[in-house]
Order: C-alpha cells, then sequence, then structure tokens
DNA sequence: CTTGTTTGCCAACACATGTTGACATCCTCC
DNA sequence: GGAGGATGTCAACATGTGTTGGCAAACAAG
C-alpha cells in the first residue's frame, strides 16, 4: 500500500508506514524465520516495546503517556507513531501475553493441578512485568479488558477443561480459578496490600493449591 | 481562613471556599445535629458526588473527568472546584467506605464465617458502585491504592482477627481471604468476564464459602 | 557518485484537561 | 429595603495529550 504527497511542486511517491506490514508483537527476540528480514530499526523498535511496557505496567493506560515512553527509549515520540501507527496500536503489541500454561492431562499430573498452576502463575508474575500492565489497563480500559478476556478464554478454560470432569461446568470452574489467581495477582502485584506482599511463596502455594484444586476438581457443593 | 483579592481597586475580604471547612465525605444522607448546619447548596453537593462515583466507578480516576462529572451533575465544573477544592479532594469524598462487616466474634457463628462473609460481600458489591469506583481507581492511582490498603487493614483485619485462631497469622489469613474476595470482584464486576458474571450467586456462596472459611480457621497446611 | 528508501528529529496542530477569576443572581438577616 | 454572603454561570488560562507533516542525515542499490 502506498501513499502520495505533494510536497511544493514534486510529488513524492513513497510507503507510507513500509514495516507496520511485518509488525509482529514480539520483543528484540529473534523472529521465527520467514517473518521478514531483519529491519535497520530494531533495536528502536525493542526499546519502544521495552519501555512501553514498564510504563503501562507502571502507570496504567492512561498515564502511560507516548511522550514519557518515548522518552524511556530515547527516541522521538513521532517514531512511536511510525511504527506502531497509534497508542492503541502501541499496547496492543506490547502485550501479547503466552502464559505457557503446563500440561495437567496425565493421570498422574491432574490431582497435583492446583499446585502446578499456582508455581506457574507465581513464576510468571514475578518474572514478567507484561501480566501487570495488562491487568492494570484491562481494569481501566476496554480493549485491555477484552484482550484479558480473550486470553482467560483461549488459555486457562483449556486448562480447566484437561481436568475438570463436567464438561458443562469448566467455564463456572475456570472462572472461580481466575477469580483466586487474578485476587492473589492484584493484592500482591498491583495494590501491593502489605500482606499479601509479605506471603512467601511456599505459604501461597500451600494455601492456594488446595484451593484451586477443589475448583477444578471437587464434585460441585 | 480568608483570603484577600485585590479587585481593580477595591480591597474585598471574603471567606473564599467557606464551605469546606464543614466538608464531609457524606452524602446527601441527613448529617449528624452538630456537624453543620443544612446548606442550601446540598443538593448540588449530593448530585456531583453521586455523578463522581458513577464517573469514577465506570471509568477510572483519570478518564473521569471533572468536566463529565459536571455535566452529569448539571452544574458548571468550577462548583466542583468551590466544594472539594479539586480532584482528589473530590474523590476523596466520593469515596468513603464502610463495609459494614458483620460481626463473627460468636462461638456460633465462627464456623459460619466464610457463608456470611461471602454473602455479604455480594450484597455490598451489587448494591454500591463504590466500591467498584474504589477498585478501579485503586489499581492505577497512588491514593486510590492506599485507601483501599486502610479499609483492607482497618475493616477486614479485624474481621480475621475475630476468628482466627493464632493473633499472629492475622494478617497473612486477612490478606487471603482479600486475595479470593476481590479477585472475584475484579473479575465479576470490574472485567465482566463472561463466566464470572454467569456464575449464579447460589454457586458463588457454595464455592468460596469454604475458601474463606478455610484461609480464617484452618491450621495453617 | 546518484537515486531512492529508511530512520530519526523538530515543530506544530487540534483538542481536552484541571483550575482560576470575574461577574450576576439568589437567599438570609437586619 | 439594603447589606452581605452563598450559589451559580461564563470565559479564560496554562498545560499536557495524541497525532501529523516536513526535512535532514544515514543507508542501500544501480
Amino acid at each position: 500500500m502506498c501513499w502520495q504527497t505533494s510536497v511544493g511542486e514534486r510529488l513524492v511517491t513513497y510507503t507510507r508506514w513500509p514495516t507496520l506490514v511485518g509488525m509482529n508483537g514480539s520483543d528484540s527476540a529473534p523472529r521465527v524465520p520467514g517473518s521478514g528480514a531483519p529491519r535497520r530499526s530494531d533495536a528502536t523498535r525493542g526499546a519502544i516495546l521495552a519501555a512501553a511496557r514498564e510504563r503501562f505496567a507502571t502507570d496504567g493506560y492512561e498515564r502511560a503517556t507516548i511522550r514519557a515512553i518515548a522518552k524511556d527509549a530515547n527516541i522521538d515520540p513521532s517514531m512511536v507513531m511510525r511504527y506502531y501507527r497509534n497508542k492503541e496500536g502501541l499496547f496492543a503489541a506490547a502485550v501479547a501475553i503466552d502464559l505457557r500454561l503446563p500440561d495437567v492431562s496425565g493421570a498422574d499430573r491432574r490431582q497435583d493441578a492446583g499446585r502446578i498452576l499456582v508455581e506457574h502463575f507465581l513464576d510468571m508474575w514475578e518474572n514478567n512485568e507484561v501480566l501487570t500492565a495488562l491487568l492494570r489497563v484491562g481494569v481501566t480500559n476496554q480493549a485491555g479488558a477484552e484482550r484479558m478476556q480473550g486470553i482467560l478464554r483461549d488459555q486457562l478454560l483449556p486448562v480447566a477443561r484437561q481436568v475438570c470432569p463436567d464438561p458443562e461446568q469448566v467455564p463456572a470452574r475456570a472462572a472461580l480459578m481466575a477469580s483466586q489467581l487474578l485476587g492473589l495477582a492484584l493484592t500482591r502485584y498491583v495494590l501491593r496490600v502489605p500482606p499479601a506482599t509479605g506471603l512467601e511463596r511456599a505459604e501461597i502455594v500451600a494455601w492456594l493449591a488446595p484451593t484451586i484444586q477443589r475448583y477444578l476438581t471437587a464434585p460441585s457443593p
């Protein structure tokens, strides 16, 4: 797709946002072969995404201004627009989440699903600021909320399906599990309520694992 | 306290925000005697607070603009400033929360604390948009987060103290309870995740009551 | 080197925000 | 009726926002 702009007398034809075509949510991590040649601006793009993630995580959507993100990345705000079209595009590119949920369908792992999932969630939240960003944004931004719903639907629900006896109850049980896990993340990583931040990792696992296990596998009360 | 402003040649002395002195977080509900005479502007104040609560609840702190709130209340934006000084003051006045947590210290009620508290929380959240407002704001606003921490500390912690055996474990157990209850509110009333909104009230009580009961009274795992 | 494209910076626009001050009007009390 | 404070409206200010277009330098290909 091309744009034409008249500049003075001349008529300049150029691809306006040439790199938007190959835009993917990936970091500066090595891209899969075939997804486009490496670009000279990849470092800048990566810096923008990293800064965006951090700002979205700490400030939420509205207060994470493009100017502040650009400043963190040591570039001009207009670069953000060139590479990600607008703020929404930047957010979409910045928060691409794969929970990498473990498989718990094996008979032996099924009875340990609660513990496995809680431990996995703690690992995820403590090493991935994108999750905090998404939660912060999801609370105040419609697009963020929808993305969050999508993640629960596409990633959490299948896990519940693996261990839940009655297929009809899968959505309800996944929702219960989400409520407890997100509630912990909310109090511990977002609101930073003192007693929640003070909990030891082992404590959390010991308390929450039976809850998740029960939500997933216990007969409905 | 008085302010003086020179207007042209004259020198006008007047109380600038006379009504801020008697400002309290209360609604248009009848004030306690002695806290000041009823003011002619009480209706306006109430309309402002009501509109502010609704906007804060649906939009969060940043996107709930004073202009929008004023429009909802059918008054001029400057009135908001006169009565509540600034946006922070308005927020502080708008979200004054008393969870009215029931007493669960009786021996008979202690073993039912989980169910009682879950039911009470559902009542609260479904009839009080202030809670949604506070949660939304607490996630993106430092002042909101601190207020939320204060509520948990001053209102939720004492309840845990009533039923928890070991005083030393009270903060941890209160934090666990908060994580589950706030997590439910988050998924159901803020993010509005479909499976969470679809849960029946009785279902929620049946699933969550044992969790809360365990967090409060079970021996530590 | 020359030509066209990519990358980056600069200045600006249009708009929305919180906030302020001046002025008119209403009500109350003397 | 008149004085003074309370209430409300209007217009504006300063600032910050997302966003755009133009232009210069770095680069790649012929």
